[in-house]
DNA sequence: TTCCTTGCAAAACATTTGCATTTCT
DNA sequence: AGAAATGCAAATGTTTTGCAAGGAA
């Protein structure tokens, strides 16, 4: 152990989540300005390695990592700002491992990513957003679908 | 519309989904070598700018294209073959709209997915797999859990 | 001393783009 | 002809890796 591991621990597991290697790389340099990208990459490597991080895609083209937390969660994230908030869901963690029970699959990671507009970006550009697409895609559900308000509403992809 | 396009149009839509650009690239090939790279990953590009298709990532590196279905859905994806199945579960999409009205989020597109083994490459590595992870980390999930076969199970990552 | 970790620089890779040329309409 | 699409090659932008130097045990 290292002082450079020290730091570049400390500091992700200090952080909020979802980090990428360079935002973690910007933070840990402030404590040492000497510590090198690849370091960094590489202990973020090696804590997912043993089990402490994982590795997450919210489909920007760059690699995030989050720690382990205890329980099993999903994400809100803004296409506009970026923002993500976690949320958790015992009901949907039991779908899914029913759904992969029902498959014989072994799940070892559930992503479970809700990608748009958070509250503060739909307010700022209201009507203009693709929501078009999303409402022309769910017609064939529709019929099927009870409660209007919850699942047609906006129309949902993946 | 050119040759190219309508090549490229209907090996991407007579194709099983989740096909990086690489692959179609290789197939659309097959059928004229003198379509470019380039020139699939365009089409694959305005494929999803119309609509009719979207981008996936699963994680290992390589972006996906889904043709959009009429209905939402997950994948369930073997890590080590690579292969996928999708499922459809009106009550995860539900349980997900839910929790992005919550927010005040304003759902585009949503991303479930359940990574680990499928049933053939779970017999054939059987007992080493890194499950012991998952059970480490679900641990302060169990108290809350009631059925634990399916909750507590190989516990949950994400 | 011996092994593991760092930094630096460069290699790998996948995704995008510029531009001259070709193909549609 | 004029506009749009294509191929090729190169630019981007990240993620990874090789290797010599530095630090821990």
């Amino acid at each position: 152990m290292t002082s450079a591991r020290e730091i570049i621990f400390r500091t992700f597991f200090e952080s909020e989540s979802h980090l990428s290697v360079e935002e973690l790389h910007e933070r840990v340099q402030k404590v040492d300005p000497s510590i090198a990208y690849s370091t960094v990459w590489r202990t973020l490597k090696l804590i997912c390695d043993v089990g402490l991080g994982e590795k997450k895609y919210f489909g920007d083209g760059v690699v995030r990592y989050d720690r382990v937390t205890s329980s099993p969660h999903g994400h809100l994230v803004c296409r506009e700002c970026g923002s993500t908030e976690e949320f958790f869901s015992p009901e949907i963690n039991r779908l899914l491992q029913d759904r992969a029970d029902e498959s014989g699959h072994l799940p070892q990671e559930f992503r479970v990513e809700v990608i748009g507009l958070c509250l503060q970006c739909r307010q700022g550009k209201s009507q203009e957003e693709p929501q078009t697409n999303l409402r022309a895609e769910s017609t064939a559900v529709d019929d099927q679908v009870i409660d209007i308000r919850r699942s047609a509403r906006g129309g949902l992809k993946s």
